[in-house]
DNA sequence: CGCTAATCTAGAACAAGTTTCAGACTTGAT
DNA sequence: ATCAAGTCTGAAACTTGTTCTAGATTAGCG
C-alpha cells in the first residue's frame, strides 16, 4: 500500500457548531459537492439540482451525498451559506456610502440584488429552498438569517443595535427574501424590489436617533 | 373588417379568468377536491397532501384531479384562494377598530394570524405552497396577492391609494409571508410575528397625510 | 334518438428524492 | 502491523409527484 496519507483533521470552523471535524478528503469531498451544487443550479435553478447528479458531477456516491446534506434542500441552503459568506466578504471590501443608514442598507441590498441577478438559476435555487425549508433544516436556515443580519447590520454601522433597530432589521430582512422570490417567480420587476427594498429602508431610520426625518 | 367581433359569450366572472364555464357536475368535483385538499392538508400539512389521497378522498381519478389543478402547487395555492375568499369575507364583518391606519392594519393582519393558529398544518400547506411556485403558477399567485392586498387596503380604508401607500402594502405583504414562513418554520415565535407586523405596519402611516405621527 | 367530441376512470409507467444494504476502504488506537 | 469502528461505494428498492393509455361515460347537438 502506497504510504496514503494519513488524514489530520482540519479543525477551526468557527461558524459551524462543534461537528465531528472532518478530514482533509472528506472537507474535499463536502467541497467538490457544494461546487457541483452550486454549478447545476446556475445552469438550471431548482430543478435542475439532481442528487444522482450532484453526487456524479462531485464523484462521491449518493450515499455518501446524503450523508454529508440530508436533503436536496439542506444540500441547497449549505450552498446558499457558502455563496452568502463570499458576498459577504465581497461587500466588507466596498463598504455603501449613502448618508443615512437607510441608504446604505438598500445600496447594499441592491448590489447584492445584482449579483443575484447575474446567477439567476443559482439564486432560484437558493431562494426557493430557503423557504421551502421544513423544521429539519430550521438550524442552517437560521446561520443563513444571522448572516443576513450580519450583513444589514454592517451597512446600518451600529455596534448596539437597539431592539427597535432589531425589529426593523429583521423587517428588511423578509422584504429582502420575500422581493426575492416576486422577482425570481416573474410577478416583479427589478424596478419594483428596488422599489419594496428603498421602501422598507426608510424604517431603518425611524429608529435612527441621529437621523431623524 | 366586420366590425361585429366574436364576444358573443364573455364569462363575467370578476375572479377567474374566462375558463369554459363547469357543469354542476364539475363544479361539485372541483368542490370536492378542494375540500379533500383542505382536510388533509389540515391533518399533517404539504406533506400529507398527496395527490392520490387527494383523488381518493374527493372521488375522482387521478388523471381527472390533474385535468382539474395541473399541479400539488397548483391545488394548494387554489386552496389558498377559496380560503382567502372565506377570510376576507368574515373580516369585512367586523371592520377594525384602531385610530391609525398601521393600528388598523396590524389589527386585521393579526386577526387573519391567529385563524392561521387554529389550523396551522393548514397554513403550512398553503404558505409553502405559495412561496415554492414558480412561474407556471404566476397567475394564480398573483390572484392571492391581489386579494391580500385588498384586505389589507380594506384595513388601511382608502380609495384611492398613492403609489407610495401601495409601496407600503406591498411591503406589509412581503413582511406577512415571510414572517408566516418562520413562524411555521420554528424559527420564530408567535410574539416574534407580532412585533414584526406591528413594526412594519409603520410605514402605512409614514405615508397617511392624516394621522402624521 | 343517435352521433361525436370531450371528459372521466382505472391503472400502468415514469421521474426524482430518499432509504437501504452488502461489501470494500480508511481511520485511529493498540 | 493489526484490528474494530466508522466511512464510502454501487446498486437496488421505495415513495410520491406526474404522465400516459385504453376503454367507459357524459354532454351537446342535429
Amino acid at each position: 500500500m502506497s504510504a496514503e496519507a494519513k488524514e489530520a483533521k482540519v479543525e477551526m470552523n468557527a461558524s459551524q457548531p462543534a461537528s465531528p471535524p472532518l478530514t482533509e478528503r472528506q472537507e474535499a469531498r463536502r467541497r467538490r459537492i457544494l461546487h457541483a451544487s452550486a454549478q447545476l443550479a446556475s445552469r438550471g435553478g431548482f430543478d435542475a439540482v439532481q442528487m444522482r447528479e450532484v453526487a456524479e458531477s462531485s464523484q462521491v456516491a449518493l450515499g455518501t451525498l446524503y450523508r454529508y446534506f440530508p436533503s436536496k434542500i439542506h444540500l441547497l441552503v449549505a450552498t446558499m451559506q457558502d455563496q452568502l459568506e463570499h458576498m459577504h466578504g465581497t461587500l466588507r471590501k466596498k463598504p455603501p456610502t449613502g448618508d443615512t443608514a437607510a441608504q446604505r442598507v438598500a445600496e447594499t441590498l441592491m448590489r447584492a440584488f445584482r449579483a443575484l441577478q447575474r446567477e439567476p438559476h443559482l439564486a432560484d435555487a437558493m431562494v426557493r429552498a430557503l423557504t421551502f425549508a421544513d423544521r429539519s433544516v430550521s438550524p442552517e436556515v437560521d446561520q443563513v438569517s444571522r448572516q443576513t443580519t450580519m450583513i444589514i447590520l454592517d451597512a446600518v454601522g451600529l455596534e448596539n443595535p437597539t431592539p427597535e433597530q432589531l425589529s426593523a432589521v429583521r423587517v428588511i430582512e423578509h422584504t429582502w427574501h420575500s422581493a426575492l422570490i416576486t422577482w425570481l417567480s416573474g410577478r416583479a420587476s427589478i424596478a419594483q424590489v428596488k422599489i419594496d427594498i428603498e421602501t422598507v429602508c426608510r424604517l431603518i431610520d425611524l429608529t435612527d436617533p441621529r437621523a431623524p426625518e
